[in-house]
Formats: C-alpha cells, structure tokens, sequence
DNA sequence: GCGATCCCTCAGCAACGGCTCAGCCAATTC
DNA sequence: GAATTGGCTGAGCCGTTGCTGAGGGATCGC
C-alpha cells in the first residue's frame, strides 16, 4: 500500500468506540500518526497536546456537536482542517457550509478507502509542497482523485462512483492479490451485508471499460481462488 | 525451513486443544517464537504480559469472541494486527471486517503452510523495515507470494492454488527431502484424510509445468522410498 | 415528478480445479 | 530374470468458482 509522505497527524474523533477503532487502525496502515478521542471535551485538549494536522470529526458526540468542537478549536487559534462524520439522512442544510474552509465531509456509513481519499485529498490541498500528486498511474491507466476522471493510454473513461472506488483501490495496491473479501472491506460501505458475489459484478463492469475499449494487454487479472490483480508492468 | 527474521513473537489464541497445540509447535518450528491462550481472558492478559508481534486469534471462543477480544486490546493501546481463524461455512464472505487494517483471516480446516504464509504477509506489510522478501527464490524459479505468481526464467507460470501451495512449501525447504505425509500435512488442509497419493498427482503436475516447459534442469526430483526434494545449485 | 443512472441480486453457463482410479513403467529385491 | 513394490500419468467425475446478462428497486439530477 502506497505510503502518505510525509506522515501526518490526524486526529480521530467519535464516540461509537468500532468506528473509532475502525479508523483509527485505517489510517495508521495507511501511513498517517493517530491520535484518538471519544468525545468533544478530550477532543480539544487532545488537539492542544498534539497539535494534529487534520482531524476527524464526528458532527454527533455525546458533550457537544462537531461544529461547536471546530469553534472552540478556531477560537483557540487551531485551523487545521476537519473533515465530518454525518450521517446519511442528515439535513441538507446542517451539512451546507461544511466545506467552506479546506474542510470536507463523509457520510455514514462510509468506505474505508473513501474516508483515507478525502483525507488525502484535504491535505493535499492544505498542504501543497508534498509532492504527493492526485494522479496514481499504472502503465497507461491513469487516475486522477481531484478531478474524478480516468484514463487508458490519454482516452477518458466514464466509470460510476464505485467502479471509481474499486479501481482507484486496485490501483493503490497493483502486482498484489486481492481478494473479494478484502475488495468487499475497502471499498463498499462498512455496514454492507450482502455477499462477496457482487465484486464480481464490478470487476465484470470495470473490465468492459478499462481492459475492453483499448486493445492493449488486460490490467485486470483473476487469480482463481484467491482473488484479483491489477498488473503494472514496471515493478514497482 | 526458512526462518523469520527478526524472530517475531506471536499470541495464539484458540480453545480447542488440538488446533492450539498445532498452530503452536508448526509456528516454532517456522521460527516464531508462540505464547499460547485458551480464551479472550487469558489472550488478553497473555498480551499484556508479552506484547507479541501479531495474534492468530480463533473468531468463536468460549468466554468472548475474537472481535471482542480485538477491541479490548485495541482500548489497551495495543495494535499488533491480528489473524483471525473463521469457521468455512459460518455465512462466510458475510463475515466482513477482517481485513482492514493490517488484519487478515484464514477459514478452517486450514492448511499449515497457509496459514505460516498469511502470517509472514501480515508481518511483513506491518513492519516493512524487514528485507524480508515476499520473493522466494531458488535457482532461476521464483515465487511472489504477493502476487501470487510463480516464474522459471523470466517466464510467468500458472498455477492452480494447490500447486501453488506445493511449490512454496517445496521452495521454503530446498535441498531437503520431504516425505509425502509431510507433505500432505503441510499443504494439505488438517481435516483431510485421502491418501498420500494425491501427492504423487500434484508432484505429476508441478513438474509438468515448471520443469517441462523449459528445457532446463529438472528442479524436482524423487527420493523413492522416502520422498520429494527441490534441488537448488547454488547452497545457501 | 420523470427519466436516467446506479446498485445489487440472481440464475445460467462455462471453465477450472480437486480428487480418485487404473494401467503402465521403473526400480528394487530375491 | 521374475516378482514385487513404488511412482507416474492420463482419463474422468463432480463440485466449485467466476463471468455475464437481465431485471428490480432505489436514488439522483433536471
């Protein structure tokens, strides 16, 4: 799994003690340094402690909601960035103005390789000098985070949102097996519970569109058994 | 056998008496170094006590479940990843959730070669400082357990996942003779109880296609009477 | 509110892999 | 050199896996 250079802290903040966990554990073996919280109250005093550079943020927490928490962070003089937790059926309008600053949101229940890609995405844009590029390429397939677009040999290719998730996800982890169950956690919604079968199907969409169109060499490998593989031909 | 280094400690963690005894003595003798638990209570103050490396934790125990046992140690600030043992048939591409973070699961009955490998591939994604290769090697055959592809020569060849399995666990032990019982328990899942013979089929088709399809040496040769044995040329 | 898109399920089909068996060949023993 | 044992391999059966097209229901965008 390609690394976040250089390491940035995040702060975690959700009082549902599996998400936090979940994330929390997410985001460490995605590279980044994590500190956790379960409520508003340690949240600030966490954020004092270890000044992180971004936090996640539940916007319902036991002691108070997540914009108090990002008021009191800003009067405090803190303007990392924040990206919310809200969950699905949430009002529009309590949601609107979430994104002004460098901020963003995701709604519950949410893909775990979602969450990591916005989180990349906000301090990328905070933090400019990285030399981490929006782009991952492998061979002639190129895919592009902020604008949501994907190429094969300069052709763009239409893909819906989770074909974009799954492939941008194979492409995070090329020359590597990868099997439906792993696909099925990294890419679909936490809570789904329907079965593994469905990769299939988003395998079979995605091949259509990115190993079809073009006549050159098929990306998408089956590994009978164990799973599937994206081949890049320059190792690594 | 190939040894792990550094020397990693590992937790195993399963209540039923056999299954324990099995993982813990093939684990030592791959070059781990095992603490064993009965149940979440004892794994939990086990890990405590030893701070292993990675856990090999059974789903169904007695006293908790292995989810529960994950969380309780993630609470106690220990993120060791962890590699859970699930039933085959309990609903299982439903289970979801094993495989994020650095985790990673085996169904039972397993095969012991598997599960050793599942675990050098956790260690090795966890603390990527090792140079421990995912790349085994001997003479001009090579094996990517990450990719799970096996080439002669620069040539890729493919392999079906019991031949897979047979060649790596003739890999891991060049130079040495291995008898077909040994075989059949290392490769072979622990509940299956048909014949050795099945080895001679498996050896049959290896060496049609890693030692046919060059016309180099034959790599596999047959001790009769006593076994199998994959000949390396340069002694290591 | 309507159409288009997307997500997911399901079922049919084809290919593959696991395993067994039988017949043959090779090595070994007497 | 005959008999015996051990190993090799082709054939075949059968369950499993993976692929794909079709369709239903939900959601999104206009």
């Amino acid at each position: 799994m390609k690394k976040t250079v250089p390491e940035a802290k995040l702060l975690v903040v959700d009082d549902e003690p599996n998400i936090r966990e979940l994330l929390s554990t997410s985001l460490r073996v995605a590279g980044f340094d994590v500190v956790a919280a379960a409520n508003g109250r340690d949240a600030l005093a966490a954020a004092e402690t270890h000044n992180p550079d971004l936090a996640v943020l539940d916007v319902m927490l036991p002691d108070m909601d997540g914009f108090t928490v990002t008021r009191r962070l800003r009067a405090a003089g803190r303007h990392f960035p924040v990206v919310f937790l809200t969950a699905r059926d949430d009002t529009e309008d309590k949601v609107t103005g979430l994104t002004v600053g460098g901020d963003d949101y995701v709604t519950k229940p949410f893909s775990l390789d979602e969450v990591v890609a916005r989180i990349r995405a906000v301090l990328r844009r905070t933090h400019p000098l990285e030399d981490d590029d929006a782009v991952i390429r492998v061979d002639d397939l190129e895919l592009d985070d902020d604008a949501h677009e994907v190429r094969r040999g300069g052709e763009t290719i239409d893909l819906s949102p989770t074909e974009f998730k799954l492939l941008r996800y194979l492409m995070m982890n090329p020359n590597r097996v990868l099997s439906k169950a792993q696909i099925l956690d990294h890419v679909w919604e936490y809570d789904f519970n329907g079965d593994a079968s469905i990769v299939e199907s988003y395998i079979s969409y995605l091949r259509r569109k990115i190993d079809r169109s073009s006549d050159a060499v098929a990306l998408i490998q089956t590994k009978r058994g164990v799973g599937y593989l994206l081949r890049s031909a320059d190792k690594r």
